[in-house]
RNA sequence: GUCCCAGUAGCUCAGCUGGAUAGAGCAACAGCCUUCUAAGCUGUGGGUCGCAGGUUCGAAUCCUGCCUGGGACGCCA
């Protein structure tokens, strides 16, 4: 049931093959009001292969056209309105729905396919800041997604745990650390060595090169520095561990940055080989001069690696383990010419498969009008941010419906969840200021809205399940642009895989919930007559949609709340 | 200096593969719960789509230049 197609086909039957079918579908639009019915032709490019104006040949086609499907065709200057056949079109539409439930909006054109998706990756020993938190959600929901279209996926959280971080790390523990503090309360302890360190080296730069002399110590397996390295990595590893099941996010793989050390070694050979490496200032580099871009540092003069040499390794060792189809990384847009690097790099090696990754970059979560900063230590927790949410949500609870029965489940699935979709609704490109207000507001278009359309049409369900499978349409105007609505989740789904971005998902989930909630105000819905059964089906397929788009961008459907 | 992203209602943002009268939400104001969950619905007010040119029958949308904000540009990640 593609209206697009019907309407098309009609239109080309009566024009003597002027345009084809593609063509006039290609053309084709949704018009912005409702009276000018579901699908607009415009008549502009006919009038020029008929030298005859637009709206004489919008009249003279429009009453051609005959169909089962189409109620009528109505010119409108140069355009011609077609409006379904309201009964046919939701009977097939809700039908589908019912039938496939939570399959509705699945694709095949993944299947057999591998996608690797590298998100969230915090760095170790720093708390996670709410600037972790864009990574994490939108690399979560691009994995969701892709699987509906049939992608068999592999999450990978590349850590953040090597670097020259570490050696500032380390120094600073072995010159203003103590075990106990660290061990009280590590990932605050360390923090807020890593922000002294910083402090400190600003006034005192050579406290930098022992920290890479110190790094370059634990790349070479020094046995204290590897110590201190392997325990505040798992302290670390502790922590995140809370905040994903918080956001119920997971992984496959926690192979990060240090995975790759004992590897890197095996590309340093292949550069050198392929006369790739070439020596400036003391480092070894890549030139890509072709391709207007700096060239890709792969070893510092002190022999170190570096992040570049570190991305090359890994996305080697995926291509070997996974063989990836596609290869995505959701990382900051501040790191686009990395990216670039790393892949051209690939390029130059003869990596075909380099073509087949992408950089999903975002905007950035700003704080006062700036990025947020780590190094100075200016950061919001995400635990703190989510707490707050939830305890908000469970106030609402309390004030708005206090019968209900698990509160506390409840509050968390509408408190986290109004977190993920304030993040999620925007383009992902976009930076997003911080503002908490805006993050736990319940009201609107937010994750609490769509969530609470959902509940409502599983409050009516509960009172009147349906019955039986035979679904015979309904054709009246008001129940239609929420069938139009469900009637659009598929090609959403796809256009947001294709383009990377969940807010497509975001957006249309608040246009149904608008929708379902005009219908629901208008419609008695429970009426007893001979139309109750068809609308029933049409709460049914709704709760349906939106809890699987809200699955889709990993939240949580409460049937109550 | 070069490159990337953005500039649309008081605020936050859609719309951007060109098409009819530029849309939501928040905030403001006015209504709607003896009837399916009011975390909802209905209505009112609010716009030189950053500026200037250009292409076109038609530009918020495409092209060029400029302005503003953010970001990136070899030994951090």
């Amino acid at each position: 049931m593609d209206f697009i197609s019907i309407y098309s086909q009609q239109i080309a039957r009566h024009i003597n093959g002027m345009l084809s079918v593609e063509e006039i579908a290609e053309m084709m639009e949704e018009p912005k009001l409702t009276q000018h019915g579901d699908l607009a032709f415009p008549c502009f490019q006919l009038a020029k292969h008929m030298k005859q104006s637009p709206n004489e040949i919008a009249k003279w086609l429009a009453e051609k056209i005959k169909s089962p499907s189409i109620a009528k065709v109505e010119a409108i200057g140069p355009y011609m309105n077609c409006f379904m056949n309201k009964k046919r079109a939701s009977k097939q539409i809700l039908r589908t729905i019912y039938h496939q439930k939570q399959a509705y909006g699945t694709h095949q054109f993944g299947e057999g396919k591998t996608i690797t998706i590298d998100f969230s990756s915090p760095n170790i020993a720093k708390p996670f800041s709410m600037g972790h938190l864009r990574s994490t959600v939108i690399g979560n929901a691009i994995a969701l997604i892709a699987e509906k279209c049939g992608y068999q996926t592999v999450r990978i959280n590349h850590l953040g745990d090597w670097g020259t971080q570490f050696g500032k790390l380390i120094v600073a523990y072995e010159r203003w650390g103590d075990e106990k503090t660290v061990k009280a309360n590590p990932i605050q302890a360390l923090f807020a060595l890593y922000v002294l360190f910083h402090e400190k080296a600003e006034k005192h730069p050579i406290l930098n090169e022992e920290a890479r002399a110190c790094f370059k110590k634990l790349e070479d397996g020094d046995g204290e520095a590897t110590q201190l390295w392997t325990w505040f990595r798992k302290e670390s590893l502790k922590e995140f561990t809370k905040i994903y099941e918080l956001l119920g996010v997971t992984f496959d793989a926690y192979t990060g940055e240090a995975f790759y050390n004992d590897k890197m070694q095996d590309v340093i050979s292949m550069l050198q080989e392929r006369d790739l490496l070439v020596r400036s200032d003391g480092a070894d580099v890549v030139n890509l001069e072709e391709a207007d871009l700096p060239p890709c540092l792969i070893r510092k003069s002190d022999g170190a690696t570096l992040y570049a040499t570190r991305d090359i390794t890994a996305a080697l060792y995926r291509q070997v383990h996974y063989q990836f189809d596609k290869a995505i990384y959701v990382v900051g847009q501040e790191q686009a010419i990395h990216f670039q690097q790393v892949f051209l790099v690939l390029q130059k090696l003869g990596f075909d498969w380099a073509g087949n990754m992408v950089h999903v970059p975002f905007g950035f979560m700003l704080k006062d009008g700036k990025k947020m900063s780590t190094r100075k230590g200016k950061v919001v927790l995400l635990e703190e941010v989510l707490a707050e949410a939830v305890k908000l949500a469970e106030q609402n609870i309390e004030e708005k419906n206090p019968a209900l029965g698990n509160k506390a489940d409840v509050a968390k699935k509408v408190g986290i969840g109004a977190v993920i979709f304030h993040d999620l609704k925007h383009d992902r490109q976009n930076s997003v200021a911080f503002n908490l207000e805006e993050m736990l507001q319940f009201e609107g278009a937010t994750g609490p809205y769509v969530q609470y359309t959902h509940a409502r049409a599983c409050a009516i369900l509960r009172k009147a399940p349906v019955s039986q499978d035979m679904v015979e349409g309904l054709d009246d105007e008001f129940s239609w642009p929420v069938i139009k609505k469900l009637h659009h989740f598929p090609e959403i789904v796809m256009a947001s895989l294709h383009s990377y971005e969940p807010s497509k998902i975001a957006r249309f989930l608040l246009e149904l919930s608008q929708e379902f909630n005009r219908y629901y105000g208008k419609v008695k819905i429970l009426h007893d007559d001979p139309h109750l059964h068809d609308r029933l089906v049409l709460v049914a397929c709704s709760a349906t949609v939106l809890k699987e788009g809200l699955r889709l961008l990993g939240i949580h459907a409460p049937e109550e709340m």
